[in-house]
DNA sequence: TGGGGGGGTCATCAGTCGTTGACTTACATC
DNA sequence: GATGTAAGTCAACGACTGATGACCCCCCCA
């Protein structure tokens, strides 16, 4: 962008640039699809740097993955939201996440990625659905999974498979039903055996 | 595997032995980490080979994507199933497939390959939601994709993710439960706007 | 004012991938 | 049995990837 100003050299300041281009790389693409060249031109610095900063795209990935969770109202929402608050997540980014991706949108793309697998499976496990769980009643686990199930495969079919029939033409007539959906999700009792 | 007893030279059964190996690399890892070379290895057959019989990477997945989904009752089970055998199909592979991979899994382990991605999303709008779509009552395309999506992303979360939560002990707690969730996506009556 | 440490760059490595074209071998046909 | 054609192999290319290590230079501190 603006080529002849050069940025202070600030350390603690270009990592955070960094983490934030590669959030929005990642969210925007897969993992196997960005590469470090790619974010390290969106900040406007050389692939080493990038590199030399976090180690590993591996490690990279983690902390754009951490970095997009900050404005925790992400996890916030998902877990003492109601069914309408969750069908929101369903058709738009978390707002509050502001210029930082959101980390579902982040999650989304990178799924199934072979590198950024063990890394999702971790995160899904340990920051998404745990702490959803321990919100809702028995059998709080198996609730949050299928609600964040759902949730990911709703919008992996909007916005990475582009499926019309979810697209922001149907949205009016399918967030109340989903709404619906979730709640059931969230309070119906669920028979032992 | 036999190494010293030579192949029959014969041009149709090779590629038939080319597309089903690759259908099941395909449904076991995603499209990036699957190498042309491994699938000569499987079939014990030169890359160059693999790829002059199919002219791209691309075209040998659509073809093992069609492959898998010859066995046709794979749809057939999805367009006509009520939500109790949709149910089950968030649990296990089509019984029907047999020897070939289960489309379902294929298209869950490569849906956000970028590679894939233009495959599956016309895979998906054509073969998978439009002929689910007309057996149901209006909406039936919303409601199709929305049943699609929850099966995926439940399949993506079981299969891939190996969420413990969805896992199989989990099973006969959730799928009368899924399986209820799946009636109502297709009877409920959708409000117009 | 002069080191020194860290931010930043450069060239390059090692590896993998899909792809290609020239080559060899088996089989079917006359 | 010669021959044409398709099946199959081999070696290599070019592009691209993440990862290194040597290097430069700015800025702070003594």
């Amino acid at each position: 962008m603006d080529a002849d100003q050069r940025r202070p050299r600030d350390g603690r300041a270009t990592r955070e640039l960094i983490v934030t281009a590669a959030a929005r790389r990642f969210a925007a693409h897969a993992y196997e699809a960005t590469g470090l060249r790619d974010i390290a031109h969106d900040v406007g610095v050389d692939v080493a740097l990038v590199h030399r900063a976090f180690g590993s795209k591996e490690r990279l990935f983690v902390e754009a993955l951490a970095h997009a969770m900050r404005p925790a109202s992400a996890i916030e929402t998902l877990s003492t939201g109601t069914g309408a608050a969750l069908a929101r997540r369903a058709f738009e980014d978390d707002p509050e996440c502001g210029a930082v991706a959101d980390p579902l949108a982040l999650l989304v793309r990178s799924v199934a990625s072979p590198g950024a697998l063990p890394l999702i499976r971790d995160f899904t496990a340990t920051e998404l659905i745990a702490p959803l769980a321990e919100r809702l009643k028995e059998p709080g686990a198996a609730r949050a999974a299928l609600i964040a199930a759902c949730l990911v495969g709703i919008r992996l079919f909007r916005d990475v498979l582009e499926v019309e029939a979810l697209g922001d033409g149907a949205r009016p007539r399918l967030e109340p039903l989903i709404a619906e959906l979730f709640d059931d999700l969230l309070t119906r009792s669920i028979a032992d055996v």
